[in-house]
This record gives C-alpha cells, sequence and structure tokens, in this order.
DNA sequence: GATAGTACTTACCCTAAAGTATGTACCATG
DNA sequence: CATGGTACATACTTTAGGGTAAGTACTATC
C-alpha cells in the first residue's frame, strides 16, 4: 500500500514527458540491465541462474526486479516448474519479440559509432 | 576539475554494462527530455527559444544540458548567429539524422501498445 | 538609467534508481 | 541435523539525474 505522493514536478513531469511515445517505448527498454537481460532472453528461453551467470556484475535484487517489471510490462513470460530445486524459465513473450527488429537497429547504430 | 573517484561498483558496472552496443545507443539517446528535444529537431532547425515553448514542462537548465549533451555526442549541430539579441540554431547533425528511422519506430511500437 | 529580450550559467536541494548485505523456502543427500 | 542448490525477498545505504531559484551578458528602446 504505497501512499499517493503529492504531485512534485518531478512526478508531474514523468507524465508530460510520457505523452511521447519513445519515452513510453525507452521505459520498458531502459533501465541499467534490461538491454542484456532481453539480448540474452532473444537467444531461446533461460533460467534464472543462467540468466545471473550470463550478465557479469548484476546482482540478484537488480535481475529479479528487472525481470519483473519486464513481466508486468508483458515483455517477458515466467514459466514456474514445480519441482524441488526450483526451475524457472523466463522467455520472450509475443510482445516481447515485436521489440527485437528496434533492439538490433539500435545494436547497428552503437557498433557503428563507438570505437570498439 | 572532477576528482577522478574511486570505482565504485555502480562505476564499474556503467563500464560494464556498454559493452552492450545497445545500451550504447540508448545513453545517446536517453535521459527524460531528449527524445522531445530530437522530435523537435526532426522537423527542421530550431531556435534555443523555440524548443524551451514547444517542450513544455522542460527548465531552461535541462534543455541546456541535454542539448550539450547531443552536441557533444555529435548528434546535433549548434549554429550561433554574431547578432544581439542572440539568435542560435540548433538543428540535427547528419550523425543525428540516423537516428530517425530507429526513433520512429520506437514510436510506432509505443503508439501500438499504449492506452491512447 | 530602468526595462526588455535572448540565451545561457551556477549553486543548491531532492528523489528515484542502483547497490550492499543478509535472510527465506523447499527438499535431497550425507 | 547440517549442507547444498535454486530462486527469490527485504531493509538499508549510496549516487546520479532531475528540479529550484537566482544571476549573467549584450544591446536597444523608453
Amino acid at each position: 500500500m504505497t501512499a499517493i505522493k503529492e504531485s512534485s514536478t518531478n512526478q508531474q513531469n514523468k507524465q508530460i514527458v510520457q505523452a511521447c511515445p519513445v519515452t513510453y517505448t525507452l521505459e520498458r527498454i531502459g533501465g541499467r540491465w534490461k538491454p542484456l537481460i532481453l539480448y540474452q532472453l532473444m537467444a531461446g528461453a533461460t533460467r534464472y541462474g543462467q540468466l545471473r551467470k550470463a550478465i557479469p556484475g548484476i546482482t540478484e535484487k537488480m535481475l529479479i526486479q528487472h525481470l519483473r517489471e519486464l513481466e508486468v510490462d508483458n515483455l517477458i513470460v515466467r514459466d514456474v516448474k514445480p519441482v524441488v530445486p526450483p526451475h524457472v524459465e523466463y522467455s520472450l513473450s509475443e510482445n516481447g519479440i515485436t521489440l527485437t527488429p528496434i533492439l538490433q537497429a539500435m545494436a547497428e547504430w552503437g557498433l557503428a559509432r563507438r570505437g570498439i
């Protein structure tokens, strides 16, 4: 139960800025680790532990937090196998798959501009 | 003269994450107001004051800060006419123009997913 | 000499995002 | 009954991005 905050200018501006559809999109795929997570999942369904190993530097808190956000935004699917020890697989949703051309375009653009 | 900071994990992770070309791209076009600024400039060269009026909510500090970053990243060009009162025009650089298909793709994606 | 108009600049504050550290649940195995 | 393995959860701290408010430079015009 998060309290309703007084609308600070910061909050107001968040709303204003969301009128821009590009901003809307950036808010779904932004965040420090989301591109890396999405990249991993573009290669196919992946377990939680695999993601953690595949993305050096990410903490468990950040990993799970971003996974939850991506799930809420309907970009990925979380599949829990009812076994023990737990086995949880993440994969791109149909909606998430529609991001791949955009991510690829951004990857190409980035590769072409930076030094290495 | 900004002091050289001890490499906090936060800093380290920034480096790590930049290995991802998508992250590199997002860092150029991210920031709350950059998409809106770029959108305005996609319509053609625009003066500082026009930008400020065209983007409701933005403060002068944020506008100039983002303009400077975009200029440093060679995405926009700053053209100062030597008159008084000052007359400064901003426009997309050739490099900046290469972003338009990506921004358009993101705009379409965003428009298709959100409510209104 | 006060005001206006454009394009900034700078010192300070506040908050949201990211990071740290530790704990939980479940069962199998030794 | 302690340990290991998987997939989380949560309280707390730090940092960087964004916002506030006020000031600057230049000249023309009243």
